[in-house]
DNA sequence: CACTATGACGCGAACCATTCGCATCTGCAA
DNA sequence: TTGCAGATGCGAATGGTTCGCGTCATAGTG
């Protein structure tokens, strides 16, 4: 019935590592856990409404900041200023960076090995540190690219 | 006196390409073409202001459109929200990426070359077409880096 | 198991960067 | 010189996110 979920899993982390175990974080656990998908704050608190729990907007923001801290939770900035957030689970999608279409504003998921070598050359020549991850590049999707 | 300026090379364009020479974008380009910096909209507006032009933030926002668009003026997004603009003069400096420290802020431009096997990838293999200068990468510069 | 204090929550207001609506003004082609 | 598409100035609106503050609950303590 109940095969061991990201949703446990993330939450025996936040207990193991003295946090206090809330509603409201449950519940941004359980709404990231259930899909796989990217949400925004303002998403994610409308699906834990959807499902019962209350969850107001600014909390919602500040459990994705403090789970994002604690490395549960990984954040991407979009270009338009919006954010969007997905668990980060042993069990979850290999890790990926993301290419945003300025256009059409469809998200494609770009393999994060893509990036080592630029990762490293920054690294060596530059002491700079990517996380690539972090930011969605941009650019013109399949779609939207002029011919 | 006058060595041909970045400036003039600028409004020479917008004539030539059918657009209004207005004195918002006059002062927009005076400014840009004045420093060697990556501006704020807001920043740019107060440094016309500066120089004796008055000119609206909204104003600045919109010329900073216009000449976006025109392929005049870049812009890079900035984690946090915030957009740099700079000229893109055929005398300006050469192409690059950004990357913006998350724990300080700074920014180190990243050689536009550094990216072109990422781009071809993507391309040849997502059909997407990387703009790799117009949001900037994330991490953690040399400083703020944890040893 | 009750008690308490630390830290989270809920709420609305505040904030920041950016955009919009609209009346007015102006560059530039005729 | 004139006409008008299009640009400006202004303030108000928007979208995303954070803050202040009074209230409430988790989790360690006795």
């Amino acid at each position: 019935m109940h095969p061991p979920t990201a949703r446990d899993e993330a939450l025996a982390a936040l207990r193991g590592m003295g946090e206090r175990v809330t509603a409201p974080r449950a519940a941004v656990i359980e709404v990231l856990a259930g899909t796989a998908e990217h949400l925004s704050a303002e998403e994610v608190a409308a699906s834990a409404r959807g499902r019962g729990h209350d969850l107001h907007l600014a909390t919602a923001y500040r459990a994705l900041k403090t789970l994002s801290s604690l490395g549960l939770v990984r954040h991407t900035h979009l270009p338009g200023g919006s954010t969007t957030y997905h668990l980060s689970t042993s069990a979850g999608p290999r890790a990926h960076a993301h290419a945003a279409c300025t256009s059409c504003g469809k998200v494609v998921d770009v393999p994060e090995e893509w990036l080592d070598d630029l990762v490293r050359r920054v690294r060596s020549e530059q002491g700079f540190e990517l996380a690539p991850h972090h930011a969605a590049l941009t650019g013109r999707c399949a779609d939207c690219r002029p011919a």
